[in-house]
DNA sequence: AAGGATACCTGAATGC
DNA sequence: TGCATTCAGGTATCCT
């Protein structure tokens, strides 16, 4: 589900609804998706300070110096509700609020993370650690981005997926951008020339801004929590579009495996 | 040490 | 129809 377009509406939509927000109460629906329950309660009473996002991951930070750090894997989704509401297929906790909101995590596959780790240990926890650049922040520029191209002998799709690299960029929105900037997939990161380079940077700060603004892209079960559905899949050009024509050169697009994630491309337009 | 293969889960879609 | 296989927005871990 949750790239970073996603993640970033899910993280604007929490700041509007739950900061400064006290947790009145805590419900553990699956102990073995969360074990560590004695942590888990110790956050009753916590307020919600700060929510930011980092790659795909969601960091909420509370009054007592704790942070929840969170990752929605693929099927994971929250789903902000009325406190006395049912809870959905797949609730794996529910947070309720002092304003009668609940926070429900639902997640099919479980795939997702969730840690209570002390805010200021949050850097060195090792998934966050490990993250590369945020891609729509400053420190990326054209600059930056030949340079650690230059390093990888990735194929630029892998590239675009590995997160040490570059955060926040999954399997939809690579496709998408590798489309927009006319690069081959398959082509070695550090084969790019200057031009391809400037392409693929524009491409991806063009991509992931419009799917933000659309609300990302709902396929199956995202939405935003408070239910709203994104619409960025209607503006897809490659992505799930396997045996459709090109929009800019009308030839069939293309479906093939690479490393175990399909890849969707025009080989007209993304000619080696 | 970078990067590839596999494991982790469930359900829907596809194939025979 | 029924059963088996493949596929899905991702990351951790083990291996070379």
């Amino acid at each position: 589900m949750p790239e970073l377009p996603e993640v970033e509406n899910i993280l604007q939509c929490l700041r509007k609804k739950l900061l400064k927000k006290n947790i009145v109460k805590i419900e553990n629906l699956r102990k073995d998706f969360i074990h560590h329950e004695d942590k888990l309660q110790g956050i009753r009473g916590c307020t919600v300070t700060s929510l930011k996002r980092r790659g795909k991951w969601l960091l909420m930070e509370l009054n007592n110096h704790n942070s929840l750090v969170l990752h929605l894997g693929m099927s994971g989704r929250f789903i902000l509700l009325k406190a006395d509401s049912p809870n959905p297929k797949y609730a794996l906790f529910r947070i309720i609020f002092d304003n009668g909101n609940a926070l429900v995590y639902c997640d099919m596959r479980r795939f997702g993370r969730f840690e209570i780790i002390p805010t200021s240990q949050v850097d060195k926890y090792k998934s966050i650690k490990s993250l590369g650049v945020e891609p729509l922040e400053k420190d990326l520029d054209i600059t930056l981005l030949s340079r650690i191209l230059s390093k990888s002998k990735q194929q630029i799709k892998d590239f675009l997926l590995d997160q040490k690299k570059i955060a926040g960029i999954g399997n939809i929105y690579a496709n998408e951008i590798l489309f927009a900037s006319k690069i081959d997939p398959f082509k070695p990161a550090h084969t790019l020339d200057e031009e391809e380079i400037i392409r693929l940077y524009e491409s991806m700060q063009k991509v992931l801004k419009e799917a933000i603004a659309e609300g990302g892209s709902t396929i199956n079960s995202y939405t935003i929590p408070s239910g709203e559905q994104g619409s960025f899949q209607f503006k897809h050009q490659v992505y799930g579009r396997k045996g459709k024509s090109c929009y800019h050169c009308s030839t069939s697009i293309w479906k093939e495996k690479q490393h175990g994630r399909s890849t969707y491309f025009c080989p007209q337009c993304q000619k080696p």
